[in-house]
DNA sequence: TCGGATGCTTGATCTAAGTCAACAACACCC
DNA sequence: GGGTGTTGTTGACTTAGATCAAGCATCCGA
């Protein structure tokens, strides 16, 4: 990797009060690869060969099953992916694709996992990371386990536009197919689920949402924190 | 806690390769508590002031939502819960209950911090038990997400007959109830699952269940390493 | 030993969601 | 501009699973 592309990359958030020496030895061997749209980044099941950080485009985590296919998580730009797999030198649980074109930080494994023994601020970051990525998953179990497809994109409508900003007026950041996935529902079912909000003043123009009363949403979805809240 | 307390609970594996002198610092502050059957051991959305340790007993953890409730794990002797929240000092996303009666260690969520913070192998310990639970989560995610609820019965059984040793006749580690709520169902649905998986030679009596035709039920099991097999 | 819980099963019914098929709306590309 | 493929929508139908209700079995405590 170039230097100057080494620059670019250590504001990252895994690297975050980790030895200047110990992130460059990382980031020196790593490398910085742009993909198109629509590659096969990492399969289920090969062994856990680099750590991928997402430096620029949209990256869809997914797993497949005798002949279903869901999908897992979409990640951006900040946030990596398969570092349990890495940590305990284990194979990967999950396939990634790009969604986008995309830049993508990929950083070899057993570097990494020297890095883990050797400087216990990174080991400690990855701790960190793990746990809020562990939270995160817990909290994906129990909206699947716990709530009916409509309550999941009535949850998913609010926590997105919380994160872009409180607009009620947005883009939906991915294809529609990917969002049914997301939410564990047939691409058919987000159709008719988008048909059943609008009594609660959801308006859906192709990818354009309005929100156009969010207490009405609100009360139908019933966020609660330990499901919804991305800080908690 | 006591000094013979302490040698009870000192090999534990999240102690593994951690300095002796931590250990015991945080050892001394902690409790070995009895519990008897039924007793809710931690809230939901409590802030996490205990990393708890099974030291005897079974514990479930649960999740409720509206009128809902489902189990997210079953946990024996050995296993820890909510070590994520007590990392980050947040509070509990899931709940737990004593199934049976039960030793549990409870660990102040300050020392395991503090520990965390100046012992590197602990934090190392810490982020592999994390990366472990992480990837447990995952498995169950898809579990859910990817598969009718015959079949996951079918892998439940595959499993845990694996798990204790590969016996065919065995007795359910619990009640059938807490197995319809783990497996994501309701309970009836489990007792006509029993029933359908009748075909394929599995006798259910009481908690009895006997397995006579493995190759039958894992034809309709389909078991996958990358969800299935737990040292994966 | 007799109630009375509680857990499990079974049957009947209802509902959410998956499936299949046709078609509309685009985007892309020659 | 007119295919051509892809995505999204809509309708009809099927199915898995939830719900409700009744009936048993088992455990347990008075």
């Amino acid at each position: 990797m170039r230097a100057d592309e080494i620059e670019q990359v250590r504001g990252l958030r895994i690297f975050e009060g980790v030895e200047k020496r110990h992130v460059d030895s990382m980031l020196r061997i790593s490398f910085l690869q742009r993909f198109p749209q629509g590659v096969e980044l990492v399969r289920e099941g090969d062994p856990a060969d680099f750590l991928h950080v997402v430096v620029e485009g949209k990256v869809e985590v997914f797993s497949g099953y005798r002949d279903r296919e869901t999908t897992v998580a979409v990640l951006g730009p900040g946030q990596c992916f398969i570092m349990a797999a890495v940590v305990l030198d284990r194979v990967y649980l999950k396939s990634a694709r790009s969604l986008t074109a995309a830049r993508i930080l990929l950083i070899p494994a057993d570097a990494v996992r020297q890095c883990f023994e050797q400087d216990g601020a990174f080991a400690r970051c990855l701790a960190s990371d793990l746990a809020g990525a562990y939270r995160m998953v817990v909290k994906e179990l129990k909206n699947q386990k716990l709530r009916s497809g409509l309550e999941r994109l009535a949850n998913w409508l609010l926590a997105h536009q919380e994160e872009i900003g409180g607009n009620m007026r947005f883009e939906l950041p991915f294809e529609k197919k990917v969002l049914a996935s997301r939410l564990g529902m047939a691409p058919e079912v987000l159709s008719r689920s988008f048909g059943a909000l609008a009594p609660y003043k959801v308006n859906v123009k192709g990818a354009m949402i309005e929100i156009r009363d969010v207490e009405a949403l609100r009360k139908l979805a019933r966020p609660t924190p330990t499901i919804d809240d991305p800080k908690s």
